[in-house]
RNA sequence: CGGGCCGUAGCGCAGCCUGGUAGCGCGCUUGCUUGGGGUGCAAGAGGUCGGGAGUUCGAAUCUCCCCGGCCCGACCA
């Protein structure tokens, strides 16, 4: 008998998560360009789902899809400072095209505020074109100089909304809409529970006023920034000069906003549910929710099977894993490393029983049941999963979470965390808001996660590092 | 980009130190067998030893350069 190829977790957790990925068919590296992954029909089926359940939200809220260049002119990046600083060093640069070298440079995009600013220019005239509310579904590159399958790739693929407002007020209240829009399908859809809340300066997006994200605790402890939404102020709107006529006749510049997730939620869902046995998906993230694995020796038990095989799935709108000259075991493994939600086995004694044998994925119970409740036990099975799924990711991020009241303590919990060994914390912290105190908590490999919109611990403090009142307790994690 | 480990059949690895024309397990193909958690037996197919240059009569093996992967850092919406 084979060995599992998925190391434990206990034993290498970042292993673990490469051995997922592989083993559940969901992505290899290409090889052939560095940092970049190739994504396989397991794992493309997934972002899907994802791109379905977010694209059908952000219709929802008045948004409509365009699609931008890829290349951007050099000189579109320098025109906001912040933003140019930020992303120079990870930039890929087109230069000869067509045999020539062309006389200004294009960079692949990094992101789009530079290319949509300049459109925005265009289309914006008066008020009345406001609120533009625009999204792209696209690829970008950033040359990152340490990659991760799915969580951090030189290309990407994502979503980056970005809206233009005629007030700031107004801006704002899409920034914080979108924000519950990237933590509701977070929890609903991924089953993955997430802190709100704002970014420090120090780590805000290059050119925002402000940043939010929502941020996910992986198994390991480790924190995963699974979406940003931000504030631009007019800080786009005056380097592109996007300019409207109010109603009082007055010039001003727009008030713009962007957010994105991207293939980066993948990663962050396997390492929040999957186990040492591979890939575990929510049923509402599983393209395949379930399959049925027919089991018979001789060619009469094939018939009878078969023939009950296809009601049944058809039933449950489930997969009938009919592959010649695998045994069930084999089967059985082969969708369990995949994460399909629930497994269904049926041989001849259930055939003559008038029963069923169903194996949910998170837990590994396996029950049989009559046929006739297949349906009912099948939806039932696949709410729970859902369900309970969240509350055991929840329970993690609540016992993983500490409180902490000086520089000392947060260092303490915070030691010797690495992502391979796990142990990570989320360590709740009075903190000021300041550049400087971020730079004391990245002394230790961490960083400040997030302020978080709701607090749900003791209010305002005393600022661990400065002594000065802060509102609440900020979220300190290693991360990845 | 710095440090460490690594690249030999689809996958996992041995061989490298001490140069002599490539091997094991799994998988794959065919046949029989088996089938409720990776069936068993038999016969087969499959390799530019990551790429290039050098040393040598001869390089998977020694030297140099490059490409790529993983981990720890630095960096990073």
């Amino acid at each position: 008998m084979a060995e599992s190829p998925i190391t434990p977790r206990d034993k290498d957790f970042a292993t673990w998560y490469q051995d997922v990925v592989i083993q559940g068919d969901m992505a290899e590296p290409a090889e052939i360009v560095k940092g970049c992954m190739v994504i396989k029909p397991n794992g493309y089926a997934v972002w899907e789902v994802l791109q379905r359940e977010l694209d059908t939200r952000f219709k929802a809220t008045g948004h409509q899809n365009v699609y931008l260049p890829l290349l951007i002119p050099e000189s579109f990046l320098k025109k906001e400072a912040e933003h140019v600083e930020g992303f120079a060093p990870e930039l890929a640069v087109v230069t000869v095209a067509g045999g020539k070298k062309l006389e200004e440079p294009y960079v692949i995009r990094p992101t789009s505020e530079t290319i949509v600013g300049h459109f925005f220019g265009k289309w914006i005239q008066s008020y009345r074109d406001l609120p533009m509310l625009l999204n792209q579904w696209a690829n970008v590159v950033r040359w990152e100089l340490r990659t991760r399958m799915f969580l951090r790739t030189t290309e990407f693929l994502w979503q980056e909304g970005h809206t233009a407002h005629s007030t700031h007020e107004e801006a704002l209240e899409e920034v914080i809409r979108m924000l519950k829009v990237y933590a509701e399908v977070a929890e609903d859809v991924m089953a993955m529970p997430v802190i709100m809340g704002a970014k420090t300066k120090a780590e805000k997006f290059a050119g925002a006023l402000r940043s939010y994200s929502i941020e996910a605790m992986m198994q390991n402890g480790l924190a995963l920034q699974a979406g940003t939404s931000h504030d631009l102020g007019q800080n786009f709107g005056k380097a592109f000069d996007v300019t409207f006529q109010s109603k009082e006749g007055k010039l001003d510049y727009v008030w713009q906003t962007s957010w994105g997730v991207s293939t980066r939620l993948i990663g962050g869902l396997i390492m929040t549910h999957s186990d040492d046995k591979g890939l575990v998906l929510p049923p509402k993230m599983a393209h395949r929710k379930v399959v049925l694995v027919p089991i018979f020796r001789k060619e009469e038990e094939r018939a009878l099977v078969m023939e009950a095989a296809v009601k049944l799935a058809a039933e449950v709108g489930a997969h009938i894993d009919t592959r010649d000259g695998h045994s069930p075991g084999a089967k059985f493994f082969h969708w369990e490393r995949r994460g399909v939600p629930i497994v269904l086995e049926l041989g001849p004694r259930d055939v003559a029983a008038g029963t069923i044998v169903l194996k949910r994925r998170d837990t590994g119970v396996k029950e049989v049941i009559p046929q006739t409740e297949l349906a009912a036990r099948v939806a039932a099975t696949l709410e729970a999963m859902q369900k309970d799924m969240f509350i055991r990711a929840k329970q993690r991020l609540a016992d993983n979470t500490v409180i902490a009241n000086s520089l000392e303590e947060v260092r303490a919990i915070l030691d010797d965390v690495t992502a391979e060994k796990g142990g990570g914390k989320f360590v709740m912290a009075h903190l000021k808001d300041d550049p400087s105190n971020d730079a004391a908590i990245k002394e230790f490999r961490a960083s400040v996660r997030n302020i978080p919109l709701t607090d749900e611990y003791d209010g305002p403090g005393k600022c661990i590092i400065t002594g000065e009142e802060v509102e609440r307790r900020v979220v300190i994690a290693k991360a990845y």
